[in-house]
RNA sequence: GCUCCGGUAGUGUAGUCCGGCCAAUCAUGCCGGCCUUUCGAGCCGGCGACUCGGGUUCGAAUCCCGACCGGAGCACCA
């Protein structure tokens, strides 16, 4: 039988398995979807302000507001600030998320500050309590971790809601002190995870919280917390990092108790990045407090404000965070795509200057140009600059490499020269014409005037120092292309001008 | 020790739920060419992967079992 007569056939006995066939699977674009989002989401990001965001953190903003913005609702900001000693909160860091949020394309829709809203965790708790969820437990804590690892009840458990409920009340009122006792949730002392078995869910704090200072010593723990939270801000869905994966099955039992429903949980993996290595927060913190950085928008640190200082677009951190996706794989990824995205963004844009770092000055026998006219952009038409030129330039020392009297190059928008000798350095003019140097495939580069304007350069690698040309300081709080060199956002006009290196 | 999760090119990612459209997608990276008065951009071409072993099946990246590797949790941290 022919391949036609079987088409025939086939059409014949089941024309809807041809259908099936010709119609072609949509390669899945964007992020993968989630399951009951009909009348739209409630997500948050719920961050410990310990610092300000971080490239990770930023995952967690952008993945959850794209998210908010495909299927409608509402994106909540929630500072789980909730341990005033261990991770002890920054005032300013609550401002710096803020901040950053909205730079990131994602300003939220409701603030939420968990230390605000002690009286609704104290609600909470005596609900549990009273519902039998819950127990004091004076055990200390390595006596009870022995009890816990072999599933034996700790002598608290069977405590009746009425004496759980006083004791909870000796917590709050300063007659139980600090580590004498928690508030335990009652799971199942033999779940095959010990993970899971009574976890604490109160603890007693006396040292001042920087926000609300010693107004509370009893504080909820974060599985208790954003239970809660999650509760009452009607939060659908929860994406949570993969260090967090018991929390759900921990949360659950308060969730039962209380007859709340829980939202639905996606996990995604750690994320490593090659360029900075692992980091925390903390980490950073001793070292920018060290003295090791220059702040936390230093371009050596993965905070977002870094980047921003850098001239990294945010809508390239959105397409990148994007283009991730929320796999439950722990990933090392590179700055470069970050970078490729940020180029094919800024390079429209960027205007174009001379920049020479570690400078020598050239002496130019002849008819050198007083001025150069050089195109602020190669493509798009957007004007010129002028660059003051003469008889003295200033040229890059690497560029001298491997030349020597004799050989010919040309100076970029400027003229061809001859070297008359490599030391002292010095060079003839021959010519302006760019044919002739083109004929030749003579090396090209760029320069700078004798008299410019000194500029450092930080990167995330190294600092440069050098000279460039005065247009520069006409671009503050701009992305340019030092050319040869790559694209830097202009931060400071002082003397020497500031920019921050993003990236070739 | 107990528990959970994951393994597709150098790096990410699609496909895995519902096995045949997959001799496996896209991006980035790398290599080569073209173009360009920048080592930038653009254009063209190329490189490169289903962890391994069994099983089920006419057919397995996809389902099952095992191994190996990696990550995480078992805090009065978040």
């Amino acid at each position: 039988m022919s391949l036609e007569e079987w088409q025939r056939r086939l059409e014949a006995i089941a024309p809807e398995l041809i259908a099936e066939l010709s119609e072609h699977k949509e390669p899945a674009k964007g992020l993968p979807p989630l399951e009951g989002v009909e009348g739209g989401v409630v997500m948050r990001f719920a961050p410990n302000p310990n610092g300000p965001p971080t490239l990770g953190s930023a995952r967690g903003i952008i993945v959850n507001s794209e998210y908010v913005k495909k299927y409608g609702g509402r994106f909540l900001l929630r500072f789980d600030d909730t341990d005033p000693v261990k991770k002890r909160p920054m005032p300013e860091a609550y401002r710096w998320y803020i901040e950053d949020c909205e730079w990131l394309g994602a300003k939220p829709d409701q603030i939420i500050v968990a230390s605000d809203r002690m009286p609704y965790y104290y609600q909470a708790a005596e609900e549990l309590i009273l519902a039998g969820g819950a127990y004091v437990c004076s055990c200390e804590q390595a006596a009870f971790k022995e009890l816990k690892d072999k599933g034996i009840f700790c002598p608290h458990r069977d405590q009746s809601p009425e004496e759980a409920m006083s004791l909870w009340a000796k917590m709050l009122s300063g007659e139980l002190q600090e580590g004498q006792a928690v508030l335990r949730v009652r799971t199942d002392m033999s779940h095959k995870d010990p993970a899971i078995r009574d976890w604490a869910a109160f603890r007693i704090v006396t040292a001042p919280h920087p926000m609300v200072g010693s107004k509370y010593r009893a504080w909820p723990l974060l599985d208790f917390e954003s239970a809660v939270e999650d509760h009452l801000l009607g939060t659908t869905h929860i994406l949570r990092g993969k260090d967090l994966a018991d929390s759900e099955r921990r949360q659950r039992y308060v969730y039962d108790y209380l007859g709340w429903i829980y939202p639905k949980v996606v996990h995604w993996g750690r994320i490593k990045i090659h360029q900075f290595g692992s980091f925390s927060t903390s980490k950073l913190r001793k070292a920018i407090e060290a003295g090791e950085y220059c702040g936390w928008n230093d371009p050596r640190v993965p905070t977002v404000r870094a980047m921003e200082c850098r001239g990294i677009r945010p809508e390239a951190l959105r397409k990148f965070m994007v283009d991730l996706g929320v796999g439950e794989t722990d990933i090392s990824i590179s700055m470069d795509s970050i970078y490729a995205e940020n180029r094919r963004l800024v390079d429209p844009a960027a205007n174009r200057y001379f920049f020479v770092w570690d400078p020598v000055k050239l002496q130019i026998e002849g008819d050198v140009p007083e001025v150069a006219k050089a195109p602020l952009h190669p493509t798009s038409d957007r004007g010129f600059r002028e660059i003051p030129a003469g008889n003295e330039v200033l040229v890059c020392n690497n560029d001298l490499e491997g030349l020597k009297p004799g050989d010919r190059i040309r100076l970029k928008d400027l003229c061809n020269i001859e070297f008359v000798s490599m030391e002292p350095l010095k060079a003839r003019y021959v010519g302006t014409e760019v044919e002739s140097s083109k004929g030749k495939k003579m090396k090209i580069i760029h320069w700078a005037p004798v008299n410019g304007l000194p500029i450092r350069v930080m990167g995330p690698e190294k600092t440069d120092e050098g000279i460039g040309e005065a247009g520069i300081a006409s671009e503050l709080g701009k992305v340019v292309q030092f050319e040869r060199y790559g694209f830097a956002k202009i931060n400071c006009l002082g003397e020497p001008i500031v920019a921050c290196f993003a990236h070739r």
